[in-house]
RNA sequence: GCGGGAGUAGCUCAGUGGUAGAGCGCGACCUUGCCAAGGUCGAAGUCGCGGGUUCAAAUCCCGUCUCCCGCUCCA
C-alpha cells in the first residue's frame, strides 16, 4: 500500500505535479510547490468547485478576502486564546484549558471526577483503567479513588489529574505589521531594564504585551472572513437568508505533526462556504449540504466507494458545533478527512457581534422577524482534493508484458486535455500537426504538441500524466484530412475529420459533470 | 514529541576505507512509422549539509536538515 504513495510522490516530482519546497536548500519541512501540471490540476479542481458552488447557484456568492485580518477577529473566533498562555489537555475528557485558570489541588489529595452523565462516566472509567492502569470506583456520574499529582491543579471540566504537559500552542503564524521591527520595542525594554526580575509566565506575558501592538496573524481558516464580511455581502448584494458566501484560498496552521506528503502541511488551500439559514431550518440544510458535497466528490472519481461520510461522535465535536460530518477518503494509509460539513450554529456571528459591537442579526422582511442566522459550513481541503484525485486516478496494468501507468483523471481535471502527435517527424506531418494544435490554442484548450521519441512512448508519457486524448497525424491525414483520436483509458482509436477535432474534444470535455 | 528506516545522476537503486557506477529518463543523429522498438554519440553527481577520525571517507564517528513508517498528539 505504501508502495502506491512512493510511486505517486515520485511521479509528482518526475512529471511536474509537486516538488518539495526550496529543495536546493535542503527542503523546508511540510511545504510543497505545485509544478506546471500540479497547478493545472489544482486549478481545475478549484474551478470545478467554484463553478458548482457559486456559478451554478443563485443563493451563493463568492469573496476573496485578505489573508491577514484584524487581530481582534482571532480573539473573537477563539483562535488566539492560549497563544500566550500555556495550555494543557485533559487526557480523560479531552478538555483543553489554561493551567493558570484551573482549580488547584495539593499533591496526594483525594480527587473525585465528575461527568455529564453515567454513560460518559463509564467511558472515562475505561480510559483511566486502560491508559493509566488505575481502577476507580463509579458512583453514578462520579468516579472516586483518584489522587492529585504534583501539578497543583486539575482539569476544570471533569476534575481529572491525568493531564498532558503544559505547552505553548502557537496554532497561528504570527507576523508583525508595519515597517518598523517589533523587536525594537523589546530591545528597548531590555535596555531600560523593564524585563528585570521577570521569569517564566510573567516574562512571556510582558514580551507578548510588547509585541502585541504590531502583531498580526496568517489566517488558520478562510471561514472567518465570510463571517466578518457577512453584513457587507448581505447589504451590497441584496441577499436574503438562506444564502451562502464561498471562498477559496490559502490557510496556515502550525500543526503538531505533519504527515503523508501534502495531506497535512502547514500551508494549505481551502474551499469553504458558509451557508446562513434560519434557526430551525439548520438540520435540513445540514442534510442537504452533506449530500451535495458527497455527490460532488464522487462525480470526478473512478472509485466512488472509497469516499464515505462519517458523523462526528458527540465527544469529538468542536465546542462551537452542533453537528459535523466528515467526508472521508480511503487513503493508502487508511480513512482520512477530506472535507468537514459542520453546523456552526450562531456561534461565529454571535461572537463577532459581541467583539465588534456591530449588529449582525438578520431581519426577515416577509416573516417580520429578527434572528441571528445559523451557519452550515462545508469546508473542503483543495490540496487534499488534489492528493485524493491523484490516488484515485493512479492505475497500473499489464499491456503486452509491460506495465502501463495511467492517471485516469476526470477529463475536466486533467492538466493537459489533448496531445497532438505527428506519427513521424517527416513528410510534412509536423507542419499539419502544428496547425491542429494551434486550433486548440485559439480556443483556450490546454493542448500539447509532442514529436519527441516513438509514437508508443509518447502515448505512454501522456497516459502517465492523465491526458485524456491523443490526436495522431499520419500520412493518411495528408490525403483525406482525417486524424486518429485515441482514448487514454481504452487505448482505442477512431478516425475523425481534422476540421471537427476541436469540436469533438470540446463535446467530450463537456459531456460529464 | 518518542522510536525505527532512508537520503549517491531527473527517477529507481548498486557501491562497507583506496580511480563514483547501472537501468530507465534526458539531448543530437541514424533507423523506424500506431502503443515505453534498435543503433551511435552526448550532457548530467557539492555522494543531503556541517564537523571529526585517517596518508586516504559515499563508506567510520558526532551534529544537523529533509523524507518515509509506527506510536503519540492534533482537528
Amino acid at each position: 500500500m505504501q508502495d502506491l504513495m512512493k510511486k505517486i510522490v515520485s511521479l509528482c516530482k518526475r512529471r511536474g505535479f509537486v516538488y518539495q519546497s526550496s529543495e536546493i536548500y535542503g527542503g523546508l519541512k511540510s511545504a510543497y510547490d505545485f509544478g506546471p501540471l500540479g497547478v493545472e490540476l489544482k486549478r481545475n479542481i478549484m474551478n470545478a468547485w467554484w463553478r458548482d458552488m457559486v456559478h451554478r447557484r443563485e443563493d451563493v456568492v463568492g469573496i476573496d478576502a485578505s489573508i491577514i485580518m484584524h487581530p481582534r477577529v482571532w480573539e473573537a473566533s477563539g483562535h488566539l486564546a492560549g497563544f500566550a498562555d500555556p495550555l494543557v489537555d485533559c487526557l480523560v475528557c479531552k478538555e483543553r484549558f489554561r493551567a493558570d485558570k484551573a482549580p488547584t489541588a495539593d499533591e496526594g489529595a483525594a480527587v473525585t471526577l465528575t461527568f455529564a452523565d453515567k454513560g460518559v462516566a463509564k467511558r472515562a472509567l475505561e480510559i483511566v483503567e486502560k491508559q493509566f492502569g488505575v481502577v476507580l470506583e463509579r458512583d453514578g456520574k462520579d468516579l472516586k479513588g483518584a489522587v492529585a499529582g504534583d501539578r497543583g491543579y486539575l482539569c476544570p471540566n471533569c476534575g481529572s489529574p491525568w493531564l498532558s504537559a503544559e505547552r505553548q500552542f502557537n496554532l497561528m503564524f504570527r507576523s508583525s505589521l508595519g515597517a518598523t521591527d517589533a523587536m525594537d520595542g523589546v530591545a528597548e525594554a531590555i535596555e531600560q531594564g523593564a524585563l528585570e526580575g521577570l521569569a517564566g509566565r510573567d516574562l512571556r506575558a510582558k514580551l507578548d504585551e510588547l509585541m502585541k501592538p504590531s502583531a498580526v496573524y496568517l489566517r488558520p481558516e478562510t471561514a472567518q472572513a465570510m463571517f466578518v464580511q457577512y453584513d457587507n455581502v448581505l447589504q451590497s448584494m441584496s441577499m436574503k437568508v438562506p444564502f451562502g458566501i464561498a471562498q477559496m484560498g490559502k490557510s496556515f496552521r502550525n500543526e503538531i505533526t505533519v504527515e503523508h506528503f501534502i495531506f497535512r502541511s502547514v500551508e494549505f488551500e481551502q474551499m469553504e462556504m458558509e451557508f446562513f439559514c434560519e434557526p430551525g431550518t439548520d438540520d435540513a440544510w445540514m442534510d442537504y449540504w452533506r449530500d451535495e458535497r458527497m455527490k460532488w466528490w464522487k462525480k470526478f472519481a473512478n472509485e466512488p466507494d472509497k469516499f464515505r461520510l462519517r458523523p462526528h461522535e458527540p465527544d469529538e465535536l468542536a465546542h462551537y458545533a452542533k453537528g459535523c460530518y466528515d467526508v472521508e477518503y480511503l487513503y493508502p494509509w487508511g480513512w482520512g478527512e477530506l472535507e468537514g460539513i459542520a453546523n456552526r450554529t450562531d456561534y461565529d456571528l454571535g461572537k463577532h457581534a459581541k467583539y465588534s459591537g456591530q449588529k449582525l442579526d438578520y431581519f426577515d422582511p416577509t416573516e417580520r422577524k429578527r434572528y441571528v442566522p445559523y451557519v452550515i459550513e462545508p469546508a473542503a481541503g483543495a490540496t487534499r482534493g488534489l492528493l485524493v484525485y491523484l490516488i484515485d486516478a493512479y492505475h497500473e496494468e499489464e499491456v503486452d508484458g509491460e506495465t502501463r501507468a495511467v492517471l485516469r483523471l476526470h477529463p475536466q481535471l486533467a492538466p493537459i486535455k489533448v496531445a497532438v502527435l505527428p506519427l513521424t517527424k517527416k513528410d510534412g506531418l509536423p507542419e499539419l500537426a502544428r496547425k491542429v494544435v494551434d486550433a486548440f490554442f485559439r480556443r483556450g484548450i490546454n493542448a500539447k504538441y509532442d514529436e519527441q521519441h516513438s509514437i508508443g512512448k509518447r502515448y505512454r508519457r501522456h497516459d502517465e500524466i492523465g491526458t485524456p486524448w491523443c490526436l495522431t497525424i499520419d500520412p493518411q491525414s495528408l490525403e483525406d484530412g482525417t486524424i486518429t483520436i485515441r482514448d487514454r483509458d481504452t487505448m482505442e482509436q477512431r478516425r475523425i475529420a481534422i476540421d471537427g477535432a476541436v469540436r469533438e474534444v470540446e463535446d467530450l470535455l463537456h459531456q460529464e459533470a
